[in-house]
DNA sequence: TTGAAATCAGACAAATTAGTCTGATTACTA
DNA sequence: TAGTAATCAGACTAATTTGTCTGATTTCAA
């Protein structure tokens, strides 16, 4: 049990995180964020790479090429991100998974979790990357264990 | 992204509601739940037997055998059934993934996400199975679709 | 203009999850 | 007591997700 984004999904939005981070404009290598990040390479490539078909990201080839957020890290919210990534499914699919739930056959669960679920969709709506990678700046947040951060090249 | 639960787990949900909804002291066959339910034959077996040896089910062999609750439905919550498949490890995990969260580093979300995930803790605590197969009795409810249920055997 | 450093593309491998098959064992019934 | 219908166990296959590898292309800078 994943608890509730895919792990491609909890890399996105790591690495978007570690984006928004720094000053607008500069690009951010692959190789860079695996340092900081604990996201396997190539995987991360992967990653980057459609998010920057699904127009999260744009990037850029050569020697000082890299990824930089498509748009200001404002106007992208953290639901942006995730359904990039995994869709918006749990918008509507019924959470016990019964066929006809939502279909007038409502199953016993439909109702709270439909509330519960606007709300964690709010969350999702309502934080921006400037939020989020204005938050994780403060001292008692941090995005790795020390050790890793240590062996960064 | 299967929404919130594994497919197994929905699948022994379903499984375990139906059971439920059978007078006490019945055995239902694996037989019967796949006709009803849209479950794989042997991968519901799997799944009862699984439910089985966690205490939630108990089993009996030979021709008038079958599974059956272990437990009075109303003393079974839906979390016993999540927890015996799936785990609880949405309790523990950070819902981005950062490792250091829960730590003293907290991520940005940590506080909001932490509410919700009590107010599903508290729903899934709450239902009892004798709740669930109630609710899913009543008319507007239903398990499965009319097609569904007119090809069982 | 050549070499280095980056993305990009796609095939491949590994791990996990989902689903299938077969044969053994058990218990009831005729 | 023999046959049937069920669980049980475990090996197997298939599908999905995660992760790896290689080579091509692009861009910059010496």
């Amino acid at each position: 049990m994943s608890i509730f984004f895919s792990r491609q999904c909890e890399y996105a939005i790591q690495s978007a995180i570690y984006i928004a981070q720094k000053p607008a404009g500069q690009w951010t290598t692959v190789k860079e964020l695996t340092g900081h990040l604990n996201v396997p390479y190539h995987f991360s490539g992967k990653i980057l790479q459609n998010l920057s078909r699904k127009g999260v990201l744009i990037s850029m080839k050569g020697t000082r090429g890299g990824f930089a957020l498509a748009k200001p890290a404002r106007d992208v919210t953290l639901f942006d991100i995730v359904d990039a990534v995994d869709g918006s499914a749990f918008h509507k699919a019924c959470v016990m998974g019964f066929p006809r739930c939502g279909d007038g056959h409502e199953c016993s669960l439909h109702d709270q979790w439909g509330i519960l679920r606007e709300k964690i969709y709010k969350m999702l709506v309502k934080k921006s990357l400037h939020d989020l990678a204005h938050d994780m700046n403060k001292p008692g947040y941090q995005i790795l264990p020390d050790a890793l951060k240590n062996s960064l090249k």
